[in-house]
DNA sequence: ACCTGAACACCGTTCAAGT
DNA sequence: ACCTGAACACCGTTCAAGT
């Protein structure tokens, strides 16, 4: 315990400073990473803080706010742009290292999911990926869709909707849920098959980011410009304009 | 007001028919569309049934278990595997089926993002998916990964992580905020110069959807196999391949 | 078999007061 | 200036009873 009559002075590392803006957002982002999102409330956070619940709200407005300060210092944690290289090395790296920050705190893709508004500190990651499209002659047009294109996979994940159930180590179970199955979703079963080892996440991220980040070179070096004239002439993308066309007319 | 006494036989169209599993989600579906996600609780749904909040619960086990009913109703909305045309015309018209359909509930995305499970009417539609590309001829590993790459674009959403904020309608408040917005994020307002009209999310979901399928096909063709000896050989995926070697070793 | 009323546990937050 | 204690509003849900 700590004894409050040892001295008069501040000790010089106390374990329980005076809380700051910055002390109170720490707390929360190790109670997350330690118990997940759900077991982040105030309550629970003044718990671990030693204060009582209120004494929070003199240095966050309030919950939402608190939040915000959790995905700022995430960002934070995202490795500055390389200049040097080139612009499809540059953005493999800087959403690889979101991916990294990322997987350190996993509630973090549910949360950027639920904000609202983009923080500056957002904002500055964003402009900088904007920027190397730029920088690489990429047309306005292109770059506006590209960053649409890329969604969440900038911030180093992809919503994984409706997660594939683990399988009951009991084998017996296991075989009757194989036999059901197989009658009602043979081609799920037929696929899964084929992946004997486990899925790998980051070979499922890295794979479609190259998917996207190739086909984006690839209409960049094919002259995709902002015309409809010449988006006409680029076939890949035939369908998309189509469509486009009929809503606009 | 329906006067009980008018009748001791059942009213042909009863305004107030005792409760049901599918009367209940079909209101909770009503109270979503029109009042929003954050609307919806137990209280003001049972409010809206006429009925005491715990009346619900001798039909729905819980809240969780509603809000898959309602999941599975949308799942419902969407039209029948088109078994005549090519594999590629068939999937977007299911995944663009799939997007009409939520966007008639604007709170879907939100809602599918939460599940933790799927249900057999999601698994259906899931396997229907799997199954255009096996029957294609694309390889069980490349197809897994297909269905990885498409996350939730294969329910017609991608998650706008951090909404573009909507501009001031006060001309002087626009003007300061453009001003510091060009000295912050210069690359941002470039783009955003480019784009007059306002951004067509229906343009922006199928530019990235036929970029997806577009890679899919070259690789298809170009014959992506699950061997890694072919794997290598495929220069697209060079990267992405080498990180999975790295990880294997 | 179905619905009701009161109550409990939990959580974000306001308010008036303490030092 | 910073923290405290009690209380309020809201929500999912349990329980024992009603018909």
């Amino acid at each position: 315990m700590y004894d409050v009559h040892m001295s008069s002075r501040k000790p010089i590392a106390p374990t329980r400073a005076t809380l700051s803006r910055e002390r109170v957002s720490l707390a929360a982002i190790r109670l997350a990473d330690e118990s997940g999102l759900e077991a982040l409330n105030m309550r629970a956070l003044a718990q671990d803080l030693g204060v009582v619940p209120m004494a929070l709200y003199k240095h966050v407005a309030n919950k939402e706010k608190l939040l915000d300060e959790m995905i700022d210092a995430i960002v934070r944690e995202i490795e500055p742009l390389e200049e040097s290289s080139d612009w499809k090395s540059a953005l493999r790296h800087r959403i690889l290292s979101a991916r990294q920050a990322l997987l350190r705190h996993s509630w973090a893709p549910h949360l950027i999911e639920s904000r609202t508004s983009a923080s500056p500190e957002v904002l500055d990651y964003m402009d900088s990926l904007v920027g190397i499209f730029i920088q690489a002659g990429f047309s306005l047009d292109l770059t506006h869709h590209a960053m649409h294109a890329l969604g969440s996979r900038m911030w180093g994940f992809i919503q994984e909707v409706f997660p594939t159930p683990t399988p009951p180590t009991d084998p017996e179970l296991l075989a009757a849920m194989f036999a059901q199955w197989s009658v009602r979703y043979p081609n799920i079963i037929e696929m899964a098959s084929a992946a004997q080892q486990s899925c790998d996440d980051q070979f499922e991220f890295e794979f479609a980011l190259d998917l996207l980040l190739d086909g984006l070179e690839r209409m960049h070096l094919s002259g995709w410009s902002s015309t409809p004239k010449d988006r006409s002439e680029n076939p890949q993308l035939e369908s998309a304009v189509r469509g486009k066309r009929k809503k606009k007319r």
